[in-house]
DNA sequence: CTCCATGTAAACACGA
DNA sequence: GTCGTGTTTACATGGA
């Protein structure tokens, strides 16, 4: 089936693909609802005791609030991550995210870029907002009727512990979990979510963690501020966010027993649903948007009066459609549900040592604890996924996945990005804008772990994995291998890809096959390469523009630090790329290639992010030369890793001058 | 409309 | 005969 829709999709070719059908079980097909981990809580409770009930309990909500957090940050990415065990879940969230429209997730994966799949997510996660305050209400109320019980039960069977202090505890935690839901409700507020009375004070952003891409949060809001102050929420909120948010992709590590018992995703468009049944305030009739309610849009600084829903559906694709701002703002978003996870993450360790503490089993699985372990994930995401041989993706590995991509995807989602809103057949390679080492670079991990479609060529992703190489030479399997390992797309239909590999090998002339000692290595011939390609490039001004945004991007933005240092992509250690650089004596350089970009930033000087085409309005002179020079590989990758404050500063400035961007035609 | 680049499917050859 | 690797052709699609 997927391989189906997928091609369908592609290429809207009503005749129908027989051909390959390799088709994986379709996530939402399955119907119902699977295995849903979680339904222990039931169970358990008999032979509990009520402090471990509520320890449990507490785990419980605590857990499923982080899952479904996670599901709602992963069900796009990895759709096939489930098959066969869990198809339901992901789903629901895609088609949530759908607006009227009904379209697949797979379809949507077809459709839109990563990017801008990302920036969907972030609508979801929204949603999911939404649902995790009514979660904590929840637990809230558990929390209440489980010191209830325990009172009595004190009462009853005098423990050796005086309840006071368990009480006191659980209060505690109770305070926290308020806390958190009233920072979760400013939060919302902020982002207009919801329409409580505004915050007021203002406080400076500065504050925010530094570890999430501050520069990149403090740009969006200010851009997002002009409609609405917001900033206070946060900051009065008082995130923790010393935290490293890389941490926060570590938490998908925690093992995942989704004990849905309160968010039954049911297969397919369930999401929809929960938010409506579990929430009063927010979806109030059943076929709404989560981003519509009270008769206004919901978009964060939005409030525009909507009649009904369908008028709020066309202000939402006139208001909002994918630009910039739209980007920016549901980049905050993210932030936004970062650093509540992050904050979830805290408290739900604290709880644990308070468990731990009222002779709670000290070895009980620590689900989220584990995860602040993780703090050095980076190296974690990356093995794990790595560590997919079979492409299978593991729990750890998928829960992984959506955080990555909403911390990069965002930043990703560019000027270059947004053309690529149409069909896949275009892939970014061709068009002008970004260059394929820095889309991966930044969405390596979300690729790698996302079931979808990568919006590169074939041609320049074989080129990529070769170029990779130390040697520059792949074999031909070496080259499925890489596919493999850095996209979970093509981890099926193989058949379907790898013949398109092969084909494609043959095909160009910029792809050399060099008999080897052990058989046949396949080569880039960089001059063939980048032959085919000036033509299109070279077209309106606008083309011109673009490119030159793409290539001016310096790939030094916080999120691409953040995937280097997360994931270390190889591309980006490679040593050849560090080394090469001057010996590329390649001219025209791919605007998909990953090198290429590097080396546009350093030949700036400037480790300004990509982004603004404005950037360039303002220093024409680069632009234009851009495109003749600069060849890929080149060491500047290096230099990511150490270079975060410039980035730092570059990248806010960018966001800034992101706006105002579209020419694009 | 044509041209071109691309993606997909498939046939075929060749060697292990 | 099967499989992996390559080559080639045909066709469809979409952008310029």
């Amino acid at each position: 089936m997927m391989v189906e829709s997928a091609s369908e999709t592609i290429r809207s070719t009503p005749s129908g693909q027989n051909g390959v059908s390799s088709l994986t079980n379709q996530p939402d097909g399955g119907g119902g609802g699977g295995g849903r981990e979680g339904a222990a809580s039931g169970e358990a409770n008999g032979e509990m005791s009520p402090v471990e009930l509520l320890h449990f309990q507490q785990q419980q909500a605590l857990q499923v609030a982080r899952q479904f957090l996670l599901q709602q940050a992963t069900g796009l990415s990895s759709p096939s991550s489930n098959e066969g065990k869990q198809p339901a879940v992901q789903v629901p969230v895609s088609v949530a995210m759908m607006s009227p429209q009904m379209i697949t997730p797979q379809q949507m994966q077809q459709i839109l870029s990563p990017p801008q799949l990302q920036a969907l997510l972030q609508q979801q996660q929204a949603i999911m907002l939404q649902q995790l305050q009514e979660y904590y209400k929840k637990q809230q109320e558990q929390l209440h009727l489980q010191l209830l019980t325990q009172q009595q039960a004190g009462k009853q069977q005098p423990k050796e512990q005086p309840l006071g202090n368990k009480q006191l505890a659980f209060q505690q935690q109770l305070l926290q979990m308020q806390q958190l839901q009233q920072q979760h409700l400013l939060n919302l507020q902020r982002q207009g979510l919801v329409s409580l009375p505004p915050g007021q004070g203002t406080v400076p952003l500065q504050t925010l963690p530094q570890a999430v891409c501050p520069s990149d949060l403090q740009q969006l809001w200010k851009e997002v501020t002009a409609a609405q102050p917001v900033e206070d929420s946060i900051k009065q909120e008082g995130l923790d966010l010393t935290t490293n948010t890389s941490n926060s992709t570590s938490f998908s590590a925690a093992k995942v027993s989704p004990p849905i018992s309160h968010h039954p995703l049911p297969n397919g468009q369930s999401t929809m649903h929960t938010p409506r049944r579990d929430s009063s305030s927010h979806e109030e009739t059943p076929g709404s948007h989560p981003l519509y309610g009270h008769g206004e849009c919901k978009w964060p600084g939005c409030e525009t009066l909507c009649e009904d829903l369908g008028q709020f559906v066309k202000h939402l694709n006139t208001e909002h459609a994918l630009d910039d701002r739209s980007t920016a703002q549901c980049r905050v978003q993210m932030q936004v549900v970062q650093q509540l996870e992050i904050q979830l993450a805290k408290e739900s360790e604290r709880l644990q040592a308070m468990m731990a503490h009222l002779h709670m089993r000290p070895s009980e699985p620590k689900p989220f604890s584990q995860p602040l372990n993780l703090v050095s994930s980076a190296t974690l995401s990356k093995s794990t996924s790595d560590t997919f041989p079979d492409g299978l993706p593991h729990p750890p590995t998928s829960a992984t996945a959506p955080i990555t991509p909403l911390r990069q995807g965002p930043s990703v989602i560019s000027s270059s990005t947004l053309h690529n809103v149409g069909p896949i057949r275009r892939r970014n390679s061709e068009k002008f804008c970004t260059p394929i080492s820095s889309e991966l670079a930044q969405n390596h991990e979300f690729y790698k772990n996302a079931d979808v479609r990568p919006p590169f060529t074939y041609a320049s992703l074989i080129r990529q994995a070769i170029l990779e190489t130390p040697d520059r030479q792949l074999t031909l399997n070496e080259i499925y291998n890489w596919f493999t390992r850095m996209f979970a797309y093509f981890r099926r239909n193989t058949a379907t890809w790898k013949n398109a590999v092969r084909h494609n090998l043959s095909l160009h002339k910029c792809f050399v096959r060099v008999e080897n000692v052990k058989g046949a290595v396949w080569t880039v011939d960089e001059h063939e390469y980048q032959k085919r390609r000036p033509p299109k490039m070279t077209g309106s001004p606008t083309l011109v523009k673009n490119m030159i945004s793409g290539l001016g991007y310096g790939a030094l933005n916080a999120s691409y630090q953040a995937a280097l240092a997360e994931s270390s992509f190889p591309l980006l250690n490679s040593p050849t790329m560090i080394n090469t650089s001057s010996a590329s004596g390649m001219l025209h350089v791919g605007h998909d290639d990953v090198s290429s970009t590097v080396e546009q930033v350093n030949s700036n000087g400037s480790n300004s992010p990509r982004l603004s085409p404005q950037q360039y309005s303002s220093h024409p002179v680069h632009v234009k030369e851009e495109p003749a020079e600069a060849e890929d590989d080149s060491r500047p990758v290096s230099l990511l890793a150490t270079t975060n404050q410039n980035v730092t500063i570059a990248d806010d400035r960018d966001l800034e001058e992101e706006l105002p961007v579209e020419d694009l035609s």
